[in-house]
DNA sequence: ATATAAAACTAACAAGTGTTAGTTAAAATT
DNA sequence: AATTTTAACTAACACTTGTTAGTTTTATAT
């Protein structure tokens, strides 16, 4: 089925983008990887830029839609970050070179697909935002710089796929309940 | 002098290597931000290579000295751990587009300097994780997985420099003890 | 078995890459 | 004022880039 190799080749392309970034592979790269020629690539692609949106947009997307139903449910402040921790684990564990993609090469999306991205990026922040505000007046957490909380937990939970690269061992709940512990109470 | 002219070129790389990556820029892209010619450069440096092992070894060797310092220090756990916080600080607000480089653009380094580099890396965070688990031992810090805390705390210092593009108005001072706050004693 | 569609191939393109050679203008030194 | 040094220039190189055209092989459907 036609599918099937045009998503092998959006999966192999990650695995090479996350090592070299997208701009040092090129698609005699990825062909190679696949062990056909250049051209052949053709016949599943439309451009080298195409693999970089399909790798990306769709997670972005799920990323998108989640926080949405996070920030509108009716749990309180610090659940709702537990469940923001959680999108984050099971995303990176599911898909962490398309995860490594985003976070790296996303300034190489071009014209409205950047713009699409960087909306949704921006309405992410926004509504992560707004859950920690709402903590605080809530004296759910603690009165701190709000923008200090989210990127402080932003970039962990960004780079995530970074250190579970390495350490494939630990699983998914004991890594969850580590990362709320360090995120949320604090190491001291 | 000649060197002035050398650290223009390094500075004015680095800040478009931060925009695009290295690989996406090219050496006629450097010139042009110096309004020269792409040839005029290699007056100056040896190779586009070379721009790039300037701008990351100084910084990760910096690095390296202070850890090493603050490792061998007699202060207690939280002391050091504060310390080390400072220092991503410094080095962020003093020169946040060679940092941002040396995260993202290391990879292109070749040869030697990309195994200089990973050693000292490497023994950064060896450097890091002694602190934390003598931190634990001691009961200075909570029985969490010390792989989790490492993690959490240097993706957050590693990509201060993100966060800092955005908001240069906090100041180094209340950004510290933000810091300090979240990262050691939790939001919650 | 034959026709159709899918997916590989070879060959080539135009544009862009880092870099070198040789030359000229500007600055510094004698 | 003459000379040397520094730093710019133009022109070109060999190679790599993403992509297209046209063709052949492989798999699917009739």
């Amino acid at each position: 089925m036609k599918q099937d190799r045009k998503s092998e080749i959006v999966h192999i392309a990650a695995q090479l983008f996350k090592e070299k970034g997208y701009s040092a592979v090129t698609v005699r790269d990825i062909a190679q990887a696949m062990d056909i020629k250049a051209a052949s690539l053709y016949n599943h692609i439309k451009s080298k830029q195409e693999i970089l949106v399909l790798i990306i947009i769709a997670i972005a997307e799920e990323f998108t839609q989640n926080m949405s139903q996070i920030v509108n449910s009716q749990e309180n402040t610090i659940q709702k970050l537990e469940k923001i921790i959680q999108l984050h684990i099971d995303i990176t564990l599911r898909d962490d070179n398309l995860l490594a993609c985003l976070n790296n090469d996303w300034m190489h999306l071009e014209n409205e697909n950047l713009h699409y991205f960087l909306k949704m990026r921006e309405d992410y922040e926004q509504n992560f935002r707004k859950i920690v505000k709402t903590g605080i007046a809530n004296q759910e957490i603690k009165n701190l710089n709000p923008e200090v909380i989210i990127f402080s937990m932003l970039s962990t939970l960004r780079t995530l796929y970074l250190w579970y690269g390495k350490k494939k061992t630990i699983n998914g709940k004991v890594l969850k309940s580590n990362m709320i512990q360090v995120l949320l109470t604090g190491i001291v």
